[in-house]
DNA sequence: TTAATATTTCGAAAAAACCGAACAATTAAA
DNA sequence: TTTAATTGTTCGGTTTTTTCGAAATATTAA
């Protein structure tokens, strides 16, 4: 087995993050490894198929998300914290608060008020 | 031409968002609404072919992020910035803000834009 | 050795992105 | 009122990416 690509901090780019972001799996990941630290692959518990898992966790670690340490069979991943914040700061901090409020919605009224149904809403054009 | 699809604002997840947000071109796009304002199509002055620039324009669209008035022959595009607060607090302003800093980096000896390269004679700015 | 475990890589099919060309809608000019 | 110009969308083919079963790889255990 090769060694795993981590890129450096300087090539990691914020389309590169979001758009590793961009996909439920992925975000599920990101969220489960944010709230219980260093997970193995199928600690993770996605319920895709392994080939899928290992696809999805290379994106997060290629664009710089999480980085992985083996040890024996195993891969651990844990996100890469320190440089995200130092590269955009906030940024995961605010998604996992929108991870978190979409995972468990608090004000569902919030998505039917009046005032939000405005002009440029789903009208036509 | 026909109706152009608006997500209602309960239809709007952040995996799509942040999808949407993962491309160089449609970050630009986000990055010039935020600060000009409504722009038409051709406003927007990405350097890619029209065709191309429609497709960016209506996953932007799609995934509920921009919203898009018909005006005689041009289309307008603008921010649903109140949706996007209402749902994912903080997001597109931190988001914003690490354009900004990628974009007009503290130190721009570490980036060696290949854009920069062309142009023999480096001008100021 | 052989087997079990954990994960990656391969390969092929499905989905999405890209972009030139054609089309559609609106406004301006002849 | 045609004709042309402007603005942007849709179509179709090519390239790229995603998905996932099967095979391969690496490590540890029997």
């Amino acid at each position: 087995m090769r060694l795993l690509y981590h890129p450096d901090v300087k090539d990691i780019s914020l389309a590169g993050v979001l758009y590793a972001l961009g996909d439920p799996i992925r975000l599920t990941v990101v969220q489960r490894l944010a709230e219980r630290g260093e997970l193995s692959c199928a600690a993770l518990g996605c319920d895709v198929p392994k080939s899928t898992m290992s696809h999805h966790l290379r994106v997060l670690r290629e664009s710089g998300i999480i980085c992985c340490r083996k040890e024996g069979t195993q891969h651990f991943n844990s996100l890469r914290l320190t440089d995200l914040e130092a590269l955009f700061p906030g940024l995961i901090k605010v998604i996992l608060q929108a991870v978190e409020r979409s995972t468990h919605p608090l004000a569902p009224a919030l998505t039917q008020s009046p005032l939000n149904t405005s002009m440029h809403q789903s009208s036509s054009v």
